[in-house]
DNA sequence: TGCCTTAAGTTCCTTTATGGAACTAATATA
DNA sequence: TATATTAGTTCCATAAAGGAACTTAAGGCA
């Protein structure tokens, strides 16, 4: 398969992976929730070449994650805020983050810390079911295919090996 | 900046992104919680090429995100399965599926549903707090740099622009 | 006026990565 | 003996990433 044609898979990671599965996105919009918003900004903080940032900003206004915002008329100038659609990214980075602090820290321990504003305490994510309110993990969760993808989603699941 | 610094970067989006942040990491993992463990079924399921997969899979062992076990003895095979450290990745790949539901899906809904056993209903991950239970959301949680890491993360957080 | 700076890109070129197909090696099976 | 299975490797063409220089449209300043 090619990576292009991922958008037409019938699977919601292989269509997210499509928008945020290459290299820099993610860090692209990591600059974005941390409140960057200039083509400038975002070049100096992630050292990413012009082109390179040129190409995943234009990607994400064309996928309706970012939308650009006129900041001044002359020179015409205009800036990279995040959509609705992008500002849901949101969950996807904290879960992202909270690995790295578990499984790829130092012994100087997680470098990033998320306060919940909320309640005013450091905390963890924790992924939660939206009926019952439990803790959800890769064992208490089984995945199927919706029914309108049945047909063209029969190869999704393997038969199961065990 | 190049992709292979990214580990040493003071942010755990960056070294998470540097094992699982590339093409086909995340789909591999995708099949790997599915159950898929033999080259050949990430092959035939995946249709990448083998000389990615066995990039991928090379890496993610040294990573420490899966690990080869033997399953027979003549001709010595091995297949791949998930630590822990792989296994605690099922909220980050939980939480693309449910973005890609919502914002990937044509007419037809959602390809993917999740089912949470424990409760028995279909349901979307929550991503909430591990001190106070409630749901989190970009605008409710500050990010802050480990006291440990301020000397070589300054730059991290931005002055905020508003 | 001429020169430097800022912001947001483009262009050019080299080095890596990806994609596709064919080849390998050690058995097992017909 | 010929073919199949499993898990790769090798070779080659195309695409993406990385680095540096160039562009465009102002604004500031000597």
């Amino acid at each position: 398969m090619r990576w292009e044609e991922l958008d037409k898979e019938p699977c919601s990671l292989a269509r997210a992976l499509s928008v945020v599965g290459d290299r820099w996105t993610l860090l692209v919009l990591r600059e974005c929730f941390l409140g960057v918003r200039r083509f400038d900004m975002f070049e100096r903080r992630l050292k990413v070449t012009r082109h390179i940032l040129t190409d995943r900003l234009k990607k994400l206004v064309e996928q309706g994650v970012l939308y650009k915002s006129a900041y001044q008329q002359s020179p015409f100038r205009e800036e990279y805020r995040l959509t609705d659609k992008g500002l849901e990214l949101h969950p996807v980075i904290m879960t992202l983050v909270d690995w790295g602090n578990k499984h790829m820290s130092d012994s100087r321990g997680a470098p990033i810390i998320h306060i919940h504003k909320t309640c005013g305490h450091s905390m963890q994510p924790v992924t939660a079911c939206s009926h019952c309110g439990e803790k959800v993990e890769s064992n208490n969760v089984k995945v199927e295919v919706g029914e309108a993808w049945l047909s063209q989603a029969e190869l999704l699941l393997p038969k199961r090996v065990e």
